[in-house]
DNA sequence: CTTGACCTTCCACCTGGCTGGAAGGTTTAT
DNA sequence: ATAAACCTTCCAGCCAGGTGGAAGGTCAAG
């Protein structure tokens, strides 16, 4: 399989696909005689679990750590292990950090909604912004 | 009140005052003789404003627009309330995006775990986490 | 008179995750 | 034979939200 058709297949593009090999997240692709790239099924799979990665919140670096540890075959599930158990708690703080600023703006909003609405010609009524800090 | 002074009393640097005036997000400031800036009350106010506005959630370019449609003298209050509403609304979508995530990753590390600790030498058993997508 | 703390402008650089385009080679279809 | 649709590499630039540093002006104190 070409390039393109691996992009067409994950719904990546092929540059996306070409810097991702730039930046070691899959290992740099086998060559047709022409030079131009060949990949097989598990470029897919690759590909998709970086997708989904990243649509967890991991950043390219942190897949490419997964990857290259499950990638040496070592006894590297307890860091594979650890280092989920990293990303969960971080995920729980980020998860926490959202909460907290839902809470605040919706707190800003109501007060601002309970205001009388003929009164918000007037602009300093809108400091109520400035003044939840 | 020079840019130093504005600086350390609202815990901003001179560097990123300066970049708010260059973006527009706070207005040209006075010059003093010496072509030094020269600040009253109200820029803290506008800049705490502003990093209130941030640890909110919005973008510089967003506060911008709010407080340019304020100093044109507009009921701004409408359109504070419809942007605050479309980012309670991307809170609720990072949420379930990292509730996603952390389910899934859960997943895999709870397989994980389950495997024999001592069959982790073999490198297949890691292709658990390429299998989960 | 010089030191040091301010201030000015301008230009460069940083992170992350790409995208765009130039300049060229290859393959496929007509 | 030639056009189009691929592919290659490399270098540049984008977004946000700034930071860093150079080169220079200003001002008060010792």
């Amino acid at each position: 399989m070409r390039i393109g058709e691996l992009a067409n297949q994950t719904g990546l593009t092929t540059k996306a696909i070409r810097y991702y090999e730039g930046i070691g997240v899959i290992p740099n692709a086998e060559r047709e005689p022409n030079g131009y790239r060949d990949y097989d099924g598990s470029a897919v799979d690759r590909l998709e679990f970086v997708k989904d990665a990243q649509a967890a919140g991991l950043s390219l670096g942190e897949i490419e750590q997964i990857l290259s540890l499950k990638d040496q075959g070592e006894s590297t599930c307890g860091h594979v292990l650890s280092l989920l158990d990293s990303h969960v708690t971080d995920i729980d703080r980020q998860l926490g950090e959202l909460r907290h600023m839902k809470a605040r703006i919706v707190q800003i909003s109501t007060r601002a909604r309970q205001m009388d609405p003929a009164s918000c010609t007037d602009p300093i009524r809108c400091q109520t912004l400035a003044t939840t800090s």
